[in-house]
DNA sequence: ATTGCCAACTGGTCAGACCAGTTTTGTAAA
DNA sequence: TTTACAAAACTGGTCTGACCAGTTGGCAAT
């Protein structure tokens, strides 16, 4: 195989193993050829077999970057019928939370096995912001802290799949939030939750990790459902609500 | 915008608006750059950027040839970023088969649990044409049988999921089937697999079909990796190409 | 007619130069 | 000391011309 694709497999798998992180800058193209012994063309070949894949973007006088991992499903909407479904069959709602349950599960197991140093710090600073933040509009932190540990996995496919379900995500996130965070007992045992979770994937404890994690997502389905079983109706937070948190905003 | 990034933009409109047609040979590079005005290396770096994209195929000595399918984007899939990756990446084989597995022992879980009888009178025929079809070609009935079990969940959100990864779970059921079937005790273990799961979803069995069915996707698994690391190396199914079986056309 | 070799393609790689944006930095002015 | 600005030192973008390495076809010797 020609060099220009062999530089250009060893750098893409060297971005999904985790050793190039998303939005970070790769080394100059001097520096990569001098350090991978091949000519300055041969890596500007290489980098753009990338940069056609969407693999990277590079930007005159600044150096090339990682993009976003798997920027495929364009922009980020585009679950428009499943968000319908949602809105309209509480059901969905429990639906989303059996598959988080799985996904969630394996992606703390797998975080826990392969996180490098960087994803360990994105861990810890998402982990941080969620601690930091008032409990009635943590949210953002609370999905952002979920995602690290997501994109720690370095498996491409569950953070593509669970990508897609972001916007969904987001949505049964607020609805825990909005529903058990007012709960102190509630917030506390969360709070817990996420703590062990946090734990587990930092000391590189694969099994303690999924178990903790999909205990957590199992433990809100059910208190949510308890919540709703008690007749207390259930707080629906309506799209992209989270610009303007003055007025509840609640669908029933 | 770079003159490299604008020679590929030309040259790719022209091969979609069908003034290259597929198979057909391009111009030489040191041709494109008289033509066209620019250095062999620029139009060296277009072509690169095509050859990321999946546009053309170069071949040394030869010349650079338009690929056959020309995607142009906005089929199907839409998960052309992922089904790249995984023609280049065997390791995107495995991520995929471990989300599989966790999503279709769920799958197989709440089919036990919910299927209706119409679900499993589908289940059934999916079953029966699967056992019925030549085993070294059956990709598509093996693929109908897991999707009826995951219909059969009546989970929306798992439905929709698993659909977004069509593509790319074919990609893997036509991998498993074209290396494992032709082994006749894998071939018989992997029959049986499926028998197993049918009978517990047909006897509403969650819990044994959850167990069945992820110890048959890691199973796969296992056994490719253990094919793989044998040295024979895996038959990796091209995109579309069942048409034209006459060129195995393997990556990697 | 067959064989075999060589010339003329093709893409693959390299070296070094220079242009064009961006960031850093060191110094001169306030 | 602080601020302002220009030069230097990055970054990627392009060009040139050379040479290496597969492929092909024609021509010469058999």
């Amino acid at each position: 195989m020609a060099i220009a694709q062999e530089i250009s497999y060893r750098l893409e798998r060297l971005i999904l193993d985790g050793g190039l992180a998303p939005e970070q800058k790769m080394p100059s193209e001097r520096q990569l050829a001098t350090r991978l012994g091949v000519s300055r063309a041969i890596i500007r070949e290489a980098l753009h077999e990338l940069q056609g894949r969407g693999v990277i973007e590079t930007r005159h006088g600044k150096g090339s970057f990682v993009a976003r991992i798997v920027p495929g499903g364009e922009e980020d909407g585009e679950d428009s019928p499943l968000l319908q479904m949602f809105t309209g069959h509480p059901r969905t709602l429990y639906d989303l939370l059996e598959v988080r349950e799985q996904l969630e599960g394996q992606a703390a197991y797998l975080a826990a096995q392969r996180a490098t140093a960087l994803d360990l710090h994105r861990i810890t600073k998402a982990y941080s912001a969620l601690e930091q933040t008032d409990p009635l509009t943590n949210a953002r932190p609370d999905h952002s802290f979920h995602q690290a540990i997501v994109e720690a996995s370095h498996n491409p496919v569950l953070v593509h799949v669970l990508n897609g379900l972001k916007n969904l995500m987001l949505l049964t996130v607020e609805a825990s939030v909005a529903n058990l965070n007012p709960r102190e007992e509630m917030r506390n045992k969360i709070s817990r939750q996420h703590k062990r979770i946090y734990q587990a994937v930092m000391a590189g404890k694969p099994e303690a990790a999924k178990r903790i994690a999909m205990a957590h997502v199992r433990f809100v389905s059910d208190a949510m459902r308890t919540i709703e079983q008690q007749g207390t109706a259930i707080i629906r937070v309506s799209l992209h609500a989270s610009a303007t948190p003055e007025k509840p905003s609640q669908r029933v």
